[in-house]
DNA sequence: AAGGTAAGCGAATAATTATTCATTTATGCG
DNA sequence: CGCATAAATGAATAATTATTCGCTTACCTT
């Protein structure tokens, strides 16, 4: 008998992430994607159900991507600002190299195909990103106000960061990523 | 003969935004639209040339309304700060009031109903934003960077804020609004 | 090497959804 | 008041899109 191959989930995920960033949610179809993975339409449905499984799935990757990479490293008995700057860093970084999980992870946010329990597990695997914030905290290097709400600060402006640069499609400079990484810093410190 | 209902649109356009909020671009339909605004599907024809065109007309609307009362109240004759904080307070009130606004234009900015046409009418509104974050450069008393990349930060704190409040339903209390403005002016302040 | 099993295919079908249109209803105007 | 005109209706139609299925192909097992 003939196996499932792995690499056809990541062509068909990498088509599907390619095209919502280019033309939105909303504007993918099957066919869409089978036809810019370079594969028959009914070959999409061995390896997901349907359209929603598909898109619960690539949501759970992006996101679990995101995260995995964060804490590359990161060492805890390291001061504070530099461990916090490498994940920064590293966020950063893999948003940009990224941008169409960006896109997807905000686009479906708000859409009929997420289900109440993938979002559920999205929102625990943010957990380590609370615990560092609260270390600066402990620290009080940090300003002592509500964690998520500082977490959120954060990552909507590094998000927007990134988006406006892909449109712009400017590289971000050095010069331009340790000045915004400046902003974040100044807005965090106690 | 009878006269078109300009409240009609304007029911058109809140049944729009409320099922974009809640269930995304992608899960919006004409006859879902049709049955929210309580009327025919075929009404709909009378005021839009077609799906395209509406979603087009409400993403303008939504993004003047936004900018309209940003600048409610603010007095170029009063110091920097706060005008600024004026300014940041419209904001985040229209936002927080507007939420479904907020949804709906994030999901059009990579979707495929917006035309380019509409897109840079939108990017112009901006200019008023522009003028004041150079203004607090002029006087120093904001970062010498690029101004684009302060609005950006800004503003994408801003909009995560606001979903992430939406989220958790809470309401935003005075203290944690005066806190994040501050998050905001530490991130800014040279 | 041969047989069996599941992947892969893409045209056919089913389901959904945008749009049209014949008809009815409401209202401004003489 | 009653006609003319355009809005309003929603069932019918057209277009699009998800999903299925009979068939072919590849490849694992023995």
């Amino acid at each position: 008998m003939k196996l499932k191959d792995d690499r056809k989930v990541e062509l068909i995920y990498q088509a599907a992430l390619k095209l919502v960033a280019r033309k939105g949610l909303a504007g993918i179809t099957m066919g869409d994607i089978s036809r810019e993975a370079g594969i028959a339409t009914g070959t999409l449905y061995v390896y997901f159900t349907g359209k929603d499984e598909l898109i619960n799935a690539l949501f759970a990757c992006s996101r679990a991507n995101s995260v995995q990479v964060a804490f590359r490293g990161y060492d805890p008995s390291q001061p504070f600002k530099p461990g916090f700057r490498t994940v920064w860093m590293n966020i950063l970084r893999y948003k940009l190299q990224h941008f169409e999980e960006v896109v997807f992870v905000e686009q479906c946010f708000h859409s009929p195909y997420i289900t109440t329990e993938t979002r559920e597990k999205a929102r625990e695997l943010a957990a380590p990103f609370f615990d560092l914030i609260e270390r600066g905290q402990q620290e009080q290097l940090v300003k002592q106000a509500d964690t998520g709400l500082l977490l959120t600060f954060i990552m909507g402006a590094l998000n927007e960061l990134v988006k406006q640069t892909h449109y712009s499609n400017e590289t971000l400079s050095k010069r331009k990523i340790d000045l915004t990484f400046d902003l974040c810093w100044d807005a965090l410190k106690a």
